[in-house]
DNA sequence: GACGATTATGTCGATATTGACATATTTGGG
DNA sequence: CCCAAATATGTCAATATCGACATAATCGTC
């Protein structure tokens, strides 16, 4: 795995070394770890972006702000998704949450 | 919206009728649902060309025949996150992933 | 057209994800 | 510094998604 990709799986709170690894973290979670990463990081991009706090976004979406901090956190209990619907509501088309995915 | 991709819904069993877009189905869980689509469809394919039933990939993720049926099916209750998960374990590449999102 | 293999459909209890809330922490202007 | 706004963190009951199972429908082969 790349060096910048641990980083940031580590910022997030995932344990990604090679011990941890070894005990179950199958190379295709950890994709899919990436990808939430990834999408959260372009998340919180496009929302500051549009001038939005958490709690704007948190009620455009239905949601509170707690949960949107969450999804900004790539967090283990928050779902593609989520993240994706997310993304949507802030005006992203396919191709850049696509774009977002491919990262990984 | 296009009438191919509504058509495609429609199979899917998902109401896209002008009346019941009205009732309530937004254009971002439109894309959505069409995602979802997108990756069942190129989950099939993948699967097939590996030669593998429905039971042999369940098998694989740790699921079962039915529900792998249901992902190939992009059923409402299937979530991207699975979705996801089995394309990479039928050895799709993010960007592969990417490339069936942007599709929507 | 009977057979086995594969896929589709419906249901259910178990588990994961969700919005909501409380509260702590960080940030930035005055 | 203070203060207020924004963000982060932890918890929990409600809901959605899950694997599993039973069973029906479809397909290919003989």
């Amino acid at each position: 795995m790349k060096t910048t990709k641990r980083k940031a799986l580590e910022r997030a709170g995932w344990r990604t070394g090679s011990a941890d690894e070894f005990l179950g973290l199958k190379a295709e979670e950890t994709t899919l770890v990436t990808m939430r990463l990834s999408l959260a990081e372009k998340l919180r991009g496009r929302r500051t972006k549009l001038g939005l706090s958490q709690t704007d976004l948190a009620t455009r979406l239905g949601s509170s702000q707690s949960r949107v901090a969450k999804m900004e956190a790539g967090e283990a209990d928050v779902s593609l998704d989520l993240l994706v619907r997310a993304m949507l509501n802030t005006g992203a088309s396919a191709r850049e949450v696509a774009h977002a995915i491919a990262a990984a």
